[in-house]
DNA sequence: AGGCCACCTG
DNA sequence: CAGGTGGCCT
């Protein structure tokens, strides 16, 4: 069952399957009886744990009883030690490992006492009897005291208790107002009014009575596996944006929780958000109150703890509603004064910055969402995605349900129409919608996100939105494995919950790491641009110490190349036919690079460019031969257009997205539409009688690279 | 020299 | 889709 130590993927069996003795039960009880008990002499008992079973060594064994309290409260304080190892990262499995042998031998170590104890009477005659019995009377009367001393004890640890719930309370409700505070919302007491439903009271967070009580009448076996069931909803890990509600029912049923809060979370209002979290921080202080964890929010581990989970929580949801808020500002946002809409066609031109843009606001777009393609002459050159909003492969090309786009705007018209004419060599920026990302903070972020949060929508066959809502992640990456970290345009936004991060430095140092190499400009070259048009290409993707990175979760980028990132670059092809492989690594995040990983992932592009510029040529020269029937139906479409029902975007659609769980943005449809116009043109002028013919449509081709869309960011498999 | 490319081949 | 090769570029 998940303990708060499940959040951290500290959920290590307190039992080690080491452990010659896993299992208690298989040992001898009091109740069991029976001869044949091992013996404890012939079984060295428990050498790894001996120190603790000196006397005095085990504080759970009272008087040489049985507690299950006691026991409880062991094992707590072990789960304690575990986190602050954790915390410190200083101490290794074997430790652990010591503590959970512990608990299963002192436990085994009192049932063999008991056992012997018995067995002695046993054997011995009737004639020591009265010894046996005056002895026997002499230890009950001793228990009994024993047993009243842990009374005395227990109450006065509930009394503790409740005087440190009562501290935490207090603590709590600073924080949440701090809370509050820093994101501008509502005090936590109207919080607390609505949501509580079921606090007849108002008087808001969990109901103290109840609480009160639980504590009071103490803390018995069944009621500890209550607040253990109650901790899932404070344990589910930070679930990715856009993440469906499919999937994510799926992945709760993975983790055997329920998942009701989260749906709440992602379809409600904003505000949810925030209750969720601070609900769910609630729930795990409530729980680590009663059940005596912490000892106090000054005791450090407690105050730790509840300040990462807090943090988690916090993190978890800004970090869904801010991909929400971005999605839905791409949609509905008026081109802000700061940003002139020349920086789109300039960066689009490939005009590597120049002096057009107003610098800070150019550089700051450009740290948010650059892109880096590469012209054939293997010269980079960084355009602003951001900026091509035109085109926004965000957006699915055709209409959106009322529910998704509420204000339609003429910028989101299917660019088709608009750039066909264009030059080839002039991708459209017509109508450009930046994304001033950086220009909002996190409250102005959130602040908006609260406003209006449309439902989520889930299609069967899903376009390039549907896509970022429901990126699922493979089934390799089992929850036990894997869990999903945010993308990186999120963890850049995230900064803001640093504060209420401490340290994790050596994952902060990892991050950073990665992203020097990125930002270096990977293996070949870097990238250019003058003026602030680059930042390199994950400038937004920088880390502060203590950042949010410590939501990467370990291992995450440990893997190489799965189908399911074959899938995912083909999907990428749609949008970038010459990726470059910083971009390569910005896309694929949950993938260990290496120069072998790069390599291999820049040789299934060429192969996707491969069979693409074969078809092309193919259609081209059949075109050019009969009149093109193969293209469009016949007299209703254009010459050389490439139709949805056509036979060579039915072969584009089988090799690059073969399941069809995603629809061809309309970028590639104009895109293939050009390239095979090229190869027409210069199959019917005869240049193709030159052996360098092609070397110009690639070159074309080379520049209509679109902005991959952000939700290839998530690791994994972009459809399930 | 190393990286990336198109091209060829299996 | 992978392996190999040669060309081009930095």
């Amino acid at each position: 069952m998940d303990s708060p130590s499940d959040l951290f993927g500290h959920q290590s069996s307190l039992i080690s399957p080491f452990d010659p003795y896993p299992n208690p039960s298989d040992h001898p009880t009091p109740s069991g009886g029976g001869h044949g008990a091992p013996n404890p002499s012939s079984r060295p008992p428990y050498p790894l744990i001996h120190h603790l079973l000196q006397p005095g060594g085990v504080p759970m064994r009272v008087g040489g009883q049985l507690h299950p309290q006691r026991y409880n409260r062991q094992e707590e304080e072990e789960e304690e030690e575990e986190e602050e190892e954790m915390g410190g990262g200083l101490v290794g499995v074997e430790g652990k490992r010591l503590s959970g042998s512990a608990l299963v031998a002192d436990w085994s170590y009192d049932m063999l006492r008991v056992k012997r104890l018995r067995l002695e009477s046993l054997v011995k005659g009737d004639g020591e009897i009265g010894l046996e019995e005056e002895e026997e009377r002499g230890r009950r009367s001793a228990e009994r005291g024993n047993r009243e001393r842990g009374r005395e004890e227990r109450r006065k640890e509930r009394e503790e208790l409740k005087e440190q719930l009562e501290e935490a309370r207090g603590r709590l409700k600073t924080l949440q107002e701090k809370v509050w505070k820093a994101f501008g919302e509502r005090p936590a007491q109207e919080e607390r009014r609505k949501r509580g439903g079921r606090e007849d009271d108002g008087d808001g967070g969990m109901d103290e009575e109840e609480e009160e009580a639980e504590t009071a009448e103490g803390i018995t076996e069944e009621e500890e596996g209550g607040e253990i069931d109650d901790l899932p909803l404070s344990f589910i890990p930070p679930s990715p944006p856009f993440y469906s509600v499919a999937k994510r029912d799926r992945k709760a049923r993975d983790h055997e929780k329920p998942t009701g809060e989260d749906k709440r979370n992602v379809n409600g209002g904003g505000g949810v958000f925030l209750e969720g979290v601070l609900e769910r921080a609630a729930v795990w202080m409530g729980c680590g109150v009663v059940r005596g964890e912490w000892e106090g929010f000054g005791g450090g581990g407690g105050s730790q703890k509840f300040a990462q989970a807090l943090k988690q929580e916090l993190g978890s949801a800004v970090a869904r509603v801010i991909d929400r808020v971005l999605r839905l500002y791409t949609q509905n946002q008026p081109l802000p004064p700061s940003v002139h809409p020349s920086i789109l066609s300039s960066g689009e031109r490939g005009d590597e910055g120049g002096d057009n843009p107003p610098p800070h606001a150019f550089r700051e777009q450009s740290e948010a969402l650059p892109l880096v393609t590469r012209r054939p002459d293997n010269r980079r050159t960084t355009l602003l995605p951001s900026n091509n909003r035109t085109h926004n492969p965000l957006l699915p090309s055709h209409p959106l349900p009322p529910l998704r786009q509420p204000h339609p705007h003429p910028a989101f018209l299917p660019p088709v129409s608009r750039h066909k004419d264009s030059s080839p060599f002039l991708p459209p920026s017509s109508c450009p919608l930046p994304l001033p990302l950086l220009h909002y903070t996190m409250q102005q972020l959130f602040t908006r996100s609260l406003s209006h949060l449309p439902p989520l929508h889930k299609g069967n066959v899903m376009n390039s939105d549907a896509y970022m809502e429901g990126n699922p992640f493979p089934p390799q990456h089992t929850p036990s494995s894997s869990h999903p970290s945010f993308p990186p345009l999120s963890l850049a936004l995230m900064g803001g919950l640093d504060r209420l991060d401490g340290g994790m430095q050596h994952l902060h140092d990892r991050e950073r790491e990665r992203d020097g190499g990125m930002r270096g400009g990977g293996g070949d070259g870097g990238m250019r641009g003058g003026g602030g048009g680059d930042g390199g290409m994950d400038s937004g993707m920088y880390l502060g110490p203590g950042s949010i990175s410590f939501f990467l979760w370990k291992g995450e980028r440990e893997r190489g190349l799965s189908p399911c990132h074959l899938k995912k670059a083909k999907l990428m092809f749609f949008y970038a036919r010459y990726p470059s492989s910083n971009t390569l690594k910005t896309y694929f995040p949950d993938v260990k690079f290496n120069r072998c990983v790069t390599s291999q992932l820049i040789k299934w592009f060429s192969n996707f460019r491969e069979f693409f510029y074969i078809q092309m040529e193919r259609f081209a020269r059949q075109a050019a031969r009969d009149g093109a029937p193969c293209l469009g139906r016949e007299g209703r479409e254009p010459p050389l257009r490439l139709g949805r029902d056509t036979e060579l975007y039915r072969i584009l659609n089988m090799h690059y997205n073969k399941s069809n769980d995603y629809q061809v943005p309309d970028r590639f449809v104009e895109i293939a539409e050009l390239a095979l116009r090229e190869f027409f043109t210069a199959i019917q002028t005869g240049r193709d009688s030159d052996p360098c013919w092609k070397k110009s449509i690639y070159k074309m081709i080379c520049k209509l690279d679109s902005p991959v869309p952000d939700s290839f960011r998530l690791p994994g498999c972009p459809i399930g």
